[in-house]
DNA sequence: TGTACATCAGTGAACGCGCGTTCACTGATGTAC
DNA sequence: TGTACATCAGTGAACGCGCGTTCACTGATGTAC
């Protein structure tokens, strides 16, 4: 009784996601069609039909692959300790980072989604939930290495963290697609001092 | 040569211009179909060419009539001066308000929109300028009968508290429709940490 | 105010097209010996 | 390793449906006198 699965198989879904990526990205995920997906990834659309039931299981799919490598990049995008801690005592920079700007578009399009799909945002609670545990403890760690302690939950601070980011792409995005320069660097201002307020330093009463 | 506008017109725009704002509040700008939106507003599709050239142009009407009263909450969503005052002082929590689920969308779905069209953008971009020296206006004021001064400029005062509670706004939603409870004061108490930590008590050198 | 007429705004039928979905099929992949 | 066979994954034609758009039309709205 041979079940082997082929290698063709995850070589078509890839190639499926990958269309979806850039589709839902440009031109956004209701306004992408099914065949529209299997001609850019250069398939047939019973392609699809053999792998996925519904545009939207794509959808989750998709996701489910970018978010794996998140975490990488989450971490990639904190200063490491020490720098921190210049940067809290204002000696130096948040390092700079450009927003994403087809991983952005994907994932308001699937906020979007969510909040309008109770089923679905379920599964985008638990990831966010997920992730901002994994800031949370990179905020708690780097705070600690900087000397200083937090004042609120650590899991509030990366609640506000994430919505200075998430907000400040949306600025940055719409800025540079409608022409005008935009200060980058507000968003890390307000990470900033967002740290800065809701912690203190360790050494006074420890 | 009479070239009277009748009174019907006006209405009828009315009626389509809300039932799309229902619609692509709920399904999306391109999840939905023009006969949806005629049929909703209790029209045939030759009233909506009668009125629009396409899609896109309704969306513009759409936003801009809805701009149009934006003012008028924003002002309503700044605490008044003294009040301000205690909240800098931490003797009191900026005054609740839930996020209008359907405005949020409408507004989520347009940045998109304008992120993938720069032609658009521009005039999101020229909006969201208006609304934020708006809000700086207000933030400078609140700050000065606070008694104290910004040490930033107060528009990127403005930037940064927009994007705290657009994002703030994006996690309240979706959360909400996750099922998980959420604390929905976190952005003011990131907004006031902001206010407070970008601006100094006017007294100690003036 | 009332009637005759001109213009306008929305109707509804029509069109061609691309959508989502199904399915009999074929060539590629993997197994047995 | 090589051949024979079974299963699987993707093909491509077919379908009915709703889309976007056009247009001759009619009844409602407004004007002139």
């Amino acid at each position: 009784m041979p079940r082997g699965t082929t290698k063709r198989r995850p070589v078509t879904v890839a190639a499926l996601l990958d269309a979806a990526m850039e589709l839902f990205a440009e031109q956004g995920f209701g306004a992408t069609s099914i065949p529209e997906i299997c001609a850019l990834a250069g398939l047939t659309k019973g392609a699809f039909y053999s792998n996925f039931a519904s545009k939207d299981e794509l959808f989750l799919a998709l996701l489910d692959r970018s978010w794996s490598s998140r975490a990488a990049q989450l971490r990639a995008w904190m200063p490491p300790g020490e720098e921190l801690a210049g940067v809290l005592e204002g000696r130096a920079a948040w390092p700079a980072a450009e927003p994403d700007r087809r991983w952005a578009l994907v994932s308001m399009e699937f906020s979007l989604h969510a909040i309008r799909h109770p089923e679905v945002a379920a599964r985008l609670v638990e990831h966010e939930g997920r992730v901002r545990a994994g800031l949370a403890a990179l905020l708690a760690e780097a705070l600690e290495r900087a000397g200083r302690v937090p004042v609120v939950p650590v899991a509030d601070l990366a609640r506000m963290v994430v919505a200075v980011s998430e907000g400040g792409d949306v600025q940055v995005l719409t800025n540079s697609s409608g022409g005008a320069a935009i200060r980058s660097d507000l968003g890390q201002q307000a990470i900033t001092a967002l740290l800065r307020q809701f912690s203190r330093p360790i050494s006074t009463e420890d």
